[in-house]
DNA sequence: AATGAATGAGAGTTCATTCAT
DNA sequence: AATGAATGAACTCTCATTCAT
């Protein structure tokens, strides 16, 4: 049974974080189970309650952002290593409002900076370090303004469904202003 | 009556905007009610639905904010003033949502530019050139990305409470990055 | 005032009597003051509840087909006489349901019956006694399945939507068995 | 949980069909639930609205009476067998304005007279053709009359709670206009 | 005397959560 | 372990009735 309930799991985050991206966190339960093939009571046993499960959620996405990051840590340039990175964010940000949060969190909650696996915070600092000391970046630019921005960006993305072009010119204006 | 009724209709828009823009969109009409000290079928005798009630509040920031913009529009120093307006504005929205869904129908609602009263795409767009013509602005920005990003940075204050610090310090990327 | 008043009240009962017949009894108060063009208040002024104004349009009802039988009731011929209010009542009652409560009150309450004016059960027992002596209805039909048979056709008439051809029919069956 | 489940539907049919058949279509879904011995959330599972639960009460009459229909279609006695449908329908009606609508329907509906089970209108025509065959009832009356008359007195055999006297002195007026 | 704004109980309906199966 | 039927509080909205003007 231990396969089951693994995939089941598995199968209520997808679910979830598509039907609650989609309708937002008013969508029933019903729906979110019925997308994912089980009862509702199968999710009710992984998560206590819906704000749980809308937790899991964010803290998945967190794990996936600092991955990237990650990834990103070891290019061979910086700049746009970190350019890359924000617009990336971004980009997949625009039907997602989850993105938003799980980058309000980074910058709230002082445990998730700690957390090995979900360090999104530290993983977004090293992008960001390294691309000031490759002077792409201005010194004095610091990360709760990163993190802020980045934030801002993913709202507004999904807040008014930016398109490419508008998304382009939007981060190129922050860019540039990120930019010595 | 009349005076009783105008002194309500007032009271209501007063507590729909700071209940809604403190619980959201799902606080429930009988706690804006209670806040106004009135029933809740003196609220459904001016606006229809919750939605209209929302989308009147809205109107009527949209209408504030085209005022203060238009206030603006002869100062003597362009780049400060539009600076200044932007600035503003996300000062204002910090515990705001509606500033936001108020700029997100101006750059969306074609309507909403041509109606004279509540024209802020308009009264934002005569700062926008002004502080080009002074050349404090880059010739190249255009009102939708202006919008995108005032839009932008209010969600984020809201939804992330910023403090002034981080207000100063995201905006100074923005303001460096529109400057020539 | 007093012809004011009068006024009023005549605007009062007509509109309920359209609104109320059109709409059931669930339309609102707010309606029928719409329709005679005064407030709500007026009408509160004349009837206590709404229940008391229904009970006034039935009333008024009763004495209108009161009226009409006692016209009839000096007709040459009776039998015909007899079957044409039976018709007629009918054909007015399709689109209207108060004519059906009309004829209910006076199937039962005693005090109906000994009102002068409103005395529709004596109006229509002068019909059916002189069809009767003149041999065109059987003399066993008593007055209770008269007003039976003329409210329940009326009832149909209207919850049905009978047509023209559909009545005919009916009736042709009623009669039919009324006669010898 | 199957079989609460079904004792709870059964459960809720019967409270609904006596509550609005007693309080009208006004009644409180809350009423019916507590008759009913549940909670409302179990009505709305089984039936969307108000109105699709009406349906189904209507819809069941619609069966029941179709199969009294058919089982008295092979009786010895045609004339008997149709009069006595037609007697025994109107003093099941007496306290149910259900019954009412369920003829409307049969006489509205075409495609009712097509559905197998719900088929009262092509049971119904069995009786009356037999009827008539065997001389008890008038060739020239047809099946439109005939649910219009059952209609009516149902209707009013409901509206004004007609006693057995009066509903056999009514019949005898109806069933003396059907025969030759 | 007339108005209609205000009231608030109560309507239908939804949905997070529980728990018998 | 999984299901989904059941629950009932809470929601938006309506409308008979009252009463300040």
């Amino acid at each position: 049974m231990r396969t089951d309930a693994q995939r089941n799991l598995a199968r209520v985050l997808s679910a979830a974080e598509e039907v609650l991206t989609r309708d937002g966190l008013s969508a029933p339960m019903r729906a979110i189970a019925a997308r994912a093939g089980v009862g509702v009571g199968t999710i009710y046993r992984q998560f206590p309650t819906k704000e749980a499960l809308y937790q899991a959620i964010v803290v998945d996405r967190q794990r996936r952002l600092a991955e990237e990051a990650r990834a990103l840590a070891e290019a061979a340039e910086p700049g746009a290593a970190f350019f890359a990175f924000f617009a990336r964010v971004v980009e997949d940000a625009t039907p997602k409002k989850i993105f938003a949060d799980a980058l309000t969190e980074a910058g709230i909650d002082v445990k998730a900076a700690t957390a090995g696996a979900h360090d999104i915070r530290g993983a977004v600092e090293t992008l960001l370090v390294r691309a000031q000391q490759a002077g792409e970046v201005r010194r004095e630019v610091e990360m709760p303004e990163i993190l802020a921005l980045l934030t801002a960006a993913c709202l507004a993305a999904q807040h008014q469904n930016w398109d490419e072009t508008l998304r382009t010119r939007a981060l190129d204006v922050v860019f540039h202003g990120l930019r010595p």
